[in-house]
DNA sequence: AGTCGACTCGCCCTCTGCTGGTTAAAG
DNA sequence: ACTTTAACCAGCAGAGGGCGAGTCGACT
């Protein structure tokens, strides 16, 4: 059964039914209603050819009666129309449904219910969206809908084994299953009755489709329902309070006869039995006469304050037997073995492989198909497809965060959150979760995936490397790529033949053939090629605060304003003194000189000389530089030492 | 009337995945 | 110092599993 909404609100109706499977009779109608609107499904009920047989023969007498009529050959099955599509009464024009052949051993039957079509216009329904094997199968009749009111079908699930009976048995709704009505006196008198029902009733559409589940078990496969459950629940006696549906024979007979319907007077319920109804009554009384002698909490009926017992008790009668579960009555045991151990699931979807334990987790399910949302919020526009997810919801708005956090005290909106942060921050052995194109090793999975997103989705764009030509369409060979250009010395000189890593270094090169010296000593005028020469200079010369460090000769105490200049010394000092070791030579950079003044030439090539760091180091800072005496010597380091040589030193 | 089984509603749970803010490293 | 980037993290919603409990038809 499957469901599409319209989104211009106007009615539309679509009948089919069709037989797949060998047997099942489907019936099903499209409407087109706002798809907050479903229907129930009713559970197949098994019903014997026979039964079937005699139906159909009472059926031919009820006028406007839908008919049902056998039809052979191998598709089984189909469900037509005697018409063409109608346009203007369809009730007066009823489709037929054809009933399975023989030889079928199984019917499902499905009953809905209860479509009005209010609007005017009547838009037909896109099919485009179901299979087309699926849609091929089916035979459609469509109908103009204004004034249609009332359809009501019933698929029912049979499973027969004689075989061979002819399928002319027919199927009488009147007093059986099995069969599909569509009579319109008897809908406007029951609408009269119910006082008005085109007033009450409201848009619905629903495309239904019902088979056998494979091998032939007792499974019925739906796909969309977009009927609306609690109305189907609240108006059960539409045009069907009346049917019965003999399972027998004898039953059969009984139908014949004139029978009694007693009805609530508090709702909609009725029931042949009046012990049924007596006992349904009860629900509309507040009296609970049954009283938990442990509780207090009172109950209408005896058994339910024995069930209600026994959850004190803790008395299970319905034991599990395979495995320790126990449970109070003996549907929780069928259901919990359903789920548990022999994972029957009778409920299926035919849209997806979706099948589940219970009708009303299909009916859930469908709604991701349908994308129904019943249950709106009221403080926002969000509207979720079950109760829970509306109450989890309003966390949101309320602020509530129930679960907390055993080891930080940390609160969270939802378990799995919270399960997450202790897992996180308060675990051990924590998983992680490694890419499979890189080395990388992420904490949770989602973001693996978003890591995969962003770095490995291939991209039909192409991206460029910055430094070359290639194009890469994932960003991460693109970034391994980029940093093969790293270590290159990609910046060189128009000039002469220096090369450098990085682009800064390469505009303070140029500067040594443009000869531009844009930092000017605002108190003596002189220019430096780099901002940090400039620094020095000014802490030098022009800062009273300023205390240079002193590199003391370890034999004779002679102050360098230079380590190496000072080791030098030392090397040919005569005062007997050992050299110093590594520590030494860091206190004695630390060491403050009494007189630390040098002579201005020595002054301005130590600027020159930190100016070498690339930033690294501050204006005034000493640095080690014994690569700067290997390769010059030694000599006159001052004066000979330029720019651009140590900025060709620090590259290699 | 009592009981059973099917059906149904509702509640709560877990698992999953996306999103956007934060943070630290890299450029 | 600033920007960019990607992992980290909490928040939040989608989907589905499992079960308690109430109702009702059918049977005894």
């Amino acid at each position: 059964m499957r469901h599409e909404a319209d989104s211009n609100g106007l009615s539309g109706l679509r009948v089919q039914a069709t037989l797949l499977g060998g047997g099942v009779i489907m019936a099903g109608a499209e409407l087109s209603v706002p798809p907050e609107q479903f229907t129930q499904i009713k559970e197949p009920e098994l019903i014997p050819d026979r039964a079937l047989q005699e139906e159909e023969e009472e059926e031919t007498d009820n006028d406007g009666v839908c008919g049902v009529k056998e039809q052979s050959g191998s598709a089984g099955l189909e469900v037509e129309s005697a018409q063409g599509p109608l346009q203007t009464t369809i009730l007066e024009e009823v489709p037929e449904l054809v009933l399975a052949a023989p030889e079928e051993s199984e019917r499902h039957i499905l009953t809905l219910r209860t479509v009005h079509f209010p609007s005017e216009e009547a838009e037909l329904q896109d099919l485009s969206w179901l299979d087309p094997q699926q849609e091929d199968e089916m035979q459609e009749e469509v109908y103009s809908l204004q004034e249609m009111e009332v359809m009501q079908f019933q698929l029912l699930e049979e499973n027969v084994t004689r075989a061979g009976e002819d399928c002319k048995s027919a199927v009488n709704l009147e007093e059986s299953t099995g069969s599909v009505k569509l009579q319109k006196g008897q809908e406007e008198e029951q609408r009269l009755a119910e006082g008005g029902f085109s007033e009450k009733a409201e848009e619905q559409f629903f495309l239904v489709e019902a088979r056998p589940g494979d091998e032939g078990r007792d499974e019925i496969v739906l796909t969309f329902s977009n009927l609306n459950m609690e109305e189907q629940k609240e108006k059960p006696q539409r045009g069907q309070a009346h049917l019965e549906k003999p399972s027998t024979m004898k039953n059969q007979k009984k139908a014949k006869e004139v029978k009694r319907t007693f009805h609530c007077d508090f709702c909609k319920f009725s029931s042949s039995r009046v012990s049924s109804l007596n006992r349904h009554v009860k629900i509309h009384s507040t009296e609970k006469p049954h009283v938990c002698h442990l509780c207090l909490k009172a109950f209408r009926t005896v058994t339910l304050l024995r069930n209600h017992v026994n959850t004190h008790t803790g008395t299970r009668p319905h034991k599990c037997a395979d495995c320790d579960m126990a449970f109070v009555t003996s549907g929780e045991l069928v259901r919990h073995r359903r789920y548990k151990h022999t994972h029957e699931k009778p409920f299926k979807c035919s849209v997806c492989k979706y099948a589940s334990v219970e009708a009303s987790k299909l009916k859930r399910h469908i709604r991701s198909h349908t994308g129904e949302r019943p249950f709106q919020c009221s403080l926002c526009s969000y509207a979720s497809k079950d109760t829970y997810k509306l109450k989890r919801h309003m966390r949101t708005h309320s602020g509530e965060k129930p679960y907390e956090c055993h080891i930080c005290h940390a609160r969270f909106t939802q378990s799995g959150t919270m399960k997450m942060h202790v897992l996180q921050k308060h675990s051990e052995n924590v998983p992680k979760y490694q890419c499979p194109h890189c080395a990388t090793i992420i904490a949770r999975k989602s973001d693996l995936r978003v890591h995969l997103r962003n770095l490995h989705t291939y991209e039909t764009a192409e991206m460029k490397c910055r430094y070359c030509p290639a194009v890469f369409h994932d960003r991460y060979t693109l970034i391994q790529h980029q940093k093969t250009h790293k270590n290159e010395k990609r910046f060189k000189c128009e000039y002469c033949s220096y090369a450098c890593k990085q682009e800064r270094h390469m505009t303070v090169h140029i500067r040594t053939h443009t000869g531009e010296k844009p930092f000017v000593c605002l108190t003596c005028n002189k220019c430096f090629r780099q901002q940090q020469l400039l620094n020095v200079h000014f802490k030098k010369y022009h800062d009273t605060n300023f205390v240079p460090t002193v590199y003391e000769c370890p034999k004779c105490g002679k102050g360098f304003s230079r380590w190496s200049n000072m080791h030098r010394h030392s090397e040919k000092c005569n005062s007997g003194q050992e050299k110093p070791t590594t520590v030494e030579k860091e206190r004695a950079m630390k060491r403050k000189p009494a007189n630390p003044r040098e002579p201005a030439k020595e002054d301005e090539a130590t600027a020159e000389e930190v100016s070498l760091v690339n930033g690294e180091l501050y204006p005034g800072e000493m640095v080690p530089i014994d690569f700067l005496e290997a390769k010059t010597g030694g000599e006159d380091l001052e004066e000979d030492l330029t720019c651009d040589m140590i900025l060709a030193l620090m590259d290699k």
